[in-house]
RNA sequence: GUGUUCGUAGCUCAGCUGGAUAGAGCAACGGCCUUCUAAGCCGUGGGUCGGGGGUUCGAAUCCCUUCGAGCACACCA
């Protein structure tokens, strides 16, 4: 379905072609003094010098032409040259009941369907989710929503870090504390067992512990390093253990995703590229891609046009080992191998920058991935605490994701409880989407890149632009469509449209609403969820307007009653499509 | 030091492919519930768009410069 806009623009492409002006200048925004009209075109002063003629003249000789155009109420030529439009009721009505038969509330999907994977999580194993993962999750849960949104096919991988010394360690540790177990009885021969001998908290506590000592003691270091050696050589004791650490790790962690409604179509792991690695080191090293600079195996990367110096890109360290890079390119030839993907979207931490385009280039030379693959680095922001400092606990700790959102579920509970009377089982069911929706709005609502701060209380005032908002104007419609099709019937019954004669907040609602196609391509477009996030406020704005301006349910004209339940509608679905592209949902009631 | 991102209301942020009077929310103040959820709506006050130059009919937006902040700059991930 053409964007709004786009139709209003074509109208001017054509009586500027007529007037002999290149229609270039044509295009139509939404007016941005709405006191003055509702959308505007300002091509006239650009157009003004190349023709040497009054900015004035030329509105004047466009809108003259526009005038009988019914798609305009008004169509005006102001000084110096602005052209200011007022939209028909009848062509907005329209427009709004196209999208309401239209397939995706009329966002056209792409003509070509792209194959897309998208690194999002990056949790390492043994270690629990923290509040330094959040970005990237709920981030990238929405890239995977809203390419799927557009048609495209899409692979949401979480990469996870289970590959490294810190296995080892985990390993060295537990031979430590429970020397008696099998795997480290080196005559035995049997099968391993099934069951893991840990939990998942005795796990979460082993990793600090191990890793603390290792900063103390050589020995336990060294023997963890060595043991790490084994794992990677493949020694069958530790493979065992190791699986059971990757097992019982995953469940906890998809547990814990789960709760964020995130969810990914793969886990793999550093450990899968691991068998790529020798082949293709050696492979740029033959090649003469890779050469020895201090002792290292690198590849250069720097180019010409770069405004600074970009160090080579170390792909074997002087002892010989492999590091981030290495792994991260062996990975793409996994993934490419895997999937063959058109494009992989990597979501970190914008530090990371460097890291990304040292290890981009170095596929590109490699012939890692041709130079049709997009290899895109969407790096964010950090997440601050109220002190605008990287967010931490109260005792200065990094904090985990669990406590975090019960937090934050915990403040929502106690304003439910305050302002409803609803038994408790209910309000913490409530207070948990509520919640979920008031964190992910947060940060999704800023842009990517930036950094923000996370600031429970604003979270949890539910007031101004925030996700509770949104969740409360979704629970105020569901609830007069559910007392209308109490006492009316069915609402999917309705074979009419919206109104054609519209009240002004009511137009005000359908021209935010015909805004949804062109804000879903320029996020999708830009990778910029905060564009949905803004466009989702702006719509229960106006949707509230309308609702404090029209008594819905005691209109007594019943076809208009007709008209506005099919407006609710229409906006329920848009703001419901959108909360699902952010990755969460409302309530029923609130 | 080099590079990079940023600096907009007391606070948190939009606006930045140049257009009319720079917008929201929070906080402050004032209205609106016998009527669809007041977690709402309507209104008031609040600004040298960090400073200075330039380009332009026109600059928060583009260019230069300066001040201030964050981040990154080869064997960690």
């Amino acid at each position: 379905m053409k964007k709004l806009l786009d139709i209003l623009t074509e109208q001017f492409e054509i009586v500027m072609e007529e007037c002999g002006y290149d229609k270039k200048f044509a295009k139509i925004t939404v007016s941005n003094r709405p006191d003055l009209c509702e959308y505007q075109c300002n091509g006239a002063m650009a157009l003004a010098k190349a023709h040497k003629k009054a900015p004035i003249i030329i509105a004047n000789e466009l809108v003259e032409k526009l005038s009988g155009n019914d798609m305009f109420k008004e169509i005006e030529a102001v000084n110096p040259g602005f052209i200011n439009i007022k939209i028909s009721d009848s062509f907005i009505a329209e427009y709004v009941d196209e999208m309401s038969k239209a397939e995706n509330v009329g966002c056209e999907k792409n003509i070509k369907a792209k194959k897309v994977v998208i690194d999002y999580g990056g949790p390492n194993v043994a270690k629990p989710l923290h509040v330094g993962h959040l970005r990237s999750a709920i981030i990238g849960e929405t890239l995977k929503r809203l390419y799927r949104f557009k048609g495209d096919e899409v692979i949401g991988d979480v990469h996870l870090g289970d590959w490294g010394l810190q296995m080892g360690l985990i390993i060295e540790q537990l031979r430590v504390e429970q020397p008696d177990l099998v795997y480290f009885d080196e005559s035995y021969e049997g099968e391993y067992p099934s069951e893991a001998p840990f939990t998942i908290s005795e796990l979460e506590k082993i990793y600090p512990t191990a890793s603390a000592r290792s900063k103390e003691d050589e020995e336990f270091k060294e023997k963890a390093h060595m043991v790490t050696l084994e794992l990677q050589k493949g020694k069958k004791a530790y493979r065992a253990l190791w699986k059971h650490i990757l097992n019982v790790s995953i469940a906890d962690l998809k547990n814990n995703y789960k709760n964020l409604n995130v969810d990914f179509d793969v886990w793999k792991g550093e450990s899968d590229a691991e068998p790529y690695i020798p082949a293709m080191v050696d492979k740029m090293i033959e090649s003469g891609l890779a050469h020895e600079s201090q002792g290292a195996m690198v590849v250069d990367v720097m180019e010409e046009t770069d405004t600074k110096e970009i160090p080579p890109c170390i792909i074997r360290k002087s002892d010989g080992a492999a590091l981030y890079a290495t792994s991260d390119l062996a990975t793409i030839i996994q993934r490419m191998e895997d999937y063959n993907p058109e494009e992989i979207i990597y979501l970190a931490d914008k530090r990371q920058e460097m890291h990304f385009t040292q290890v981009f280039r170095t596929a590109k030379k490699a012939g890692i991935v041709d130079d049709s693959v997009k290899l895109v680095y969407e790096g964010f922001g950090t997440m601050n605490g109220k002190d605008n400092k990287p967010f931490k606990t109260r005792e200065g700790g990094v904090m985990r994701l669990e406590t975090l959102l019960s937090d934050v579920n915990e403040v929502i509970y106690n304003k439910i409880m305050e302002n409803r009377s609803e038994d408790e089982e209910t309000a913490r069911a409530t207070a948990k989407i509520v919640g979920l929706a008031a964190v992910k709005y947060g940060d999704l609502s800023n842009q990517t890149s930036k950094d923000y701060i996370f600031d429970t209380e604003r979270f949890a005032s539910f007031e101004g632009n925030t996700g509770p908002y949104i969740l409360y104007t979704i629970v105020r419609i569901k609830s007069i469509l559910e007392k209308y099709a109490a006492s009316e019937g069915s609402v999917e019954d309705i074979q009419s449209g919206v109104n054609k004669v519209l009240t002004p907040t009511e137009k005000s609602l359908m021209m935010e609403l015909a805004k949804f196609n062109a804000t879903i391509d320029s996020a999708y477009e830009e990778l910029a969820p905060y564009k949905i996030c803004a466009y989702i406020y702006d719509l229960s704005n106006a949707f509230n307007s309308f609702y404090h301006d029209n008594k819905i349910l005691a209109e007594e004209d019943k076809d208009k009653q007709k008209g506005f339940i099919k407006l609710l509608m229409i906006t329920k679905k848009a703001l419901e499509v959108c909360i699902d592209i952010l990755g969460f949902t409302a309530p029923d009631r609130m």
